[in-house]
DNA sequence: CGCCTATTTGATCTGATTCAAACAATGTGG
DNA sequence: CCACATTGTTTGAATCAGATCAAATAGGCG
């Protein structure tokens, strides 16, 4: 079950086994969380992170006239709160779109965590780093696109986001949101998310049924889409190796 | 010169007397960009980081129709450049919006401040976290609210970072863009940029001439914008003095 | 002055919203 | 195992916010 949450922290950075044996240690005491459930909300000051183990997630922002903005999906090996580790006050809900597992980690372990192997907190940094990559890519996709490269974005980003921690195929994996989720995460009514899946569904780049997406010309879907990875970096952890030590000394 | 960039390092850590002077001390080799410059570009692998010491600079993507969406402004005080410290390419392109004079410092001197004084790493992690809320926001921005009030959190966010460095009274600042670049921040087209400020003009709520803004009732415009603050993290040093070390020890 | 760039205006068009209602699917208890 | 309730998806029609196109006006500046 923690196979994927590995696989996340292995991208990008070369931990050594005993780092690795901290993070796993960690993970210990879990909470279950109902589809639809908020985990946390705006304006809280957490005393403990989270991080996914199973299940999907979002964060988003309640906005004034009653509406929700989501602003990423979060899937397994996600950490769903470290803001407030450093800055206190979550700024954004946090709810399980389906339902999820969490593991909670009090402050304090993090601490120590951080005081027994500090090399790690370059790793939480990377973490965030990009988490604000894929915030702005959000802006882009927002702002920039129209509603059906806009569903297709959002489907490749988290098509490649699951692959990269094994819960997908090449062409298929499990996303169970509503509609009105989609709609809610691009900026869109309901009704027009509709006939976005529909016009996807019809040019043959999108089966979408009971929560399971699949892309049955994943290289098309991709090209309409305007999608790029690069902004993810999730790299090869072979390409990594040596690199950072380099640097870090 | 530097006084908005120490103001901004100061903001949310209480940093000792030494690690405030090796900051500065990074701040020694500087360059000029002229407006409309590009600094960096999407792609890249950078060797040093940016910080923006004078001038108004921006984020940007381009995107596949010519357009470009822009995804922050950035003032002095701001890391223009980090990310890559960690992530090594580049994915997004930062470009001078007005004359900007700009600190580079290269990588292996962040690694030897850093060696020097490892708890300035949480400092930096802080403002990746904070860059990445105002990211969120954005996306709330472009996603959820109608172009007037769009335009108007726009803004309230710019007056407020700028306040927040000493660069603004309570309701003017400069803010020398051109309705373009604000169409390409907010996702509309330059026309409808025109009309938003103008009904914004004309309900009194704005004014806005050669490059300077002023609120003439900061109060209603923030109201209309749905702006919240929060999200900025910007602190009042005194409060925060002690919290940090309790969980740093 | 004359050039270039930015702002403004008007007219027309369109992607997306809204409202309202029908139609699956899925689950629940009798 | 069926009847009913609930939640999600689909459809159609009317409407609107914002885009697009094209041209006029206003500033700034060498």
């Amino acid at each position: 079950m923690f196979d994927s949450v590995l696989m996340k922290f292995e991208t990008g950075m070369d931990l050594s086994d005993a780092e690795r044996a901290a993070i796993a240690s960690l993970l210990t005491s879990t909470v279950q969380f109902k589809a639809g459930q908020d985990m946390m909300e705006e304006g809280e000051q957490p005393t403990h992170c989270l991080v996914l183990l199973q299940g999907l997630a979002c964060r988003y922002r309640a906005t004034p006239n009653g509406g929700r903005q989501i602003m990423s999906f979060q899937m397994p090996g996600d950490w769903l709160e470290l803001h407030s580790y450093i800055l206190r006050t979550l700024d954004h809900s946090i709810r399980a779109v389906s339902d999820c597992q969490v593991a909670t980690i009090p402050y304090a372990r993090i601490d120590r965590l951080l005081q027994a192997h500090p090399h790690l907190m370059r790793a939480l940094w990377r973490d965030t780093l990009i988490d604000g990559a894929v915030f702005r890519e959000w802006v882009v996709n927002v702002g920039a696109r129209d509603s059906k490269s806009r569903l297709a974005h959002l489907l490749c980003e988290v098509h490649r986001r699951l692959l990269a921690v094994g819960l997908a195929t090449d062409d298929e994996f499990h996303f169970p949101v509503t509609q009105q989720e989609l709609g809610e995460a691009m900026g869109i009514s309901t009704v027009h998310v509709n006939r976005s899946v529909q016009a996807l569904k019809e040019e043959g780049l999108l089966e979408f049924k009971r929560g399971v997406a699949r892309f049955p010309q994943p290289e098309r879907l991709r090209q309409l889409a305007g999608f790029n990875e690069t902004y993810l970096h999730i790299e090869d952890p072979d390409q990594i190796s040596g690199r950072q030590s380099v640097r870090v000394a």
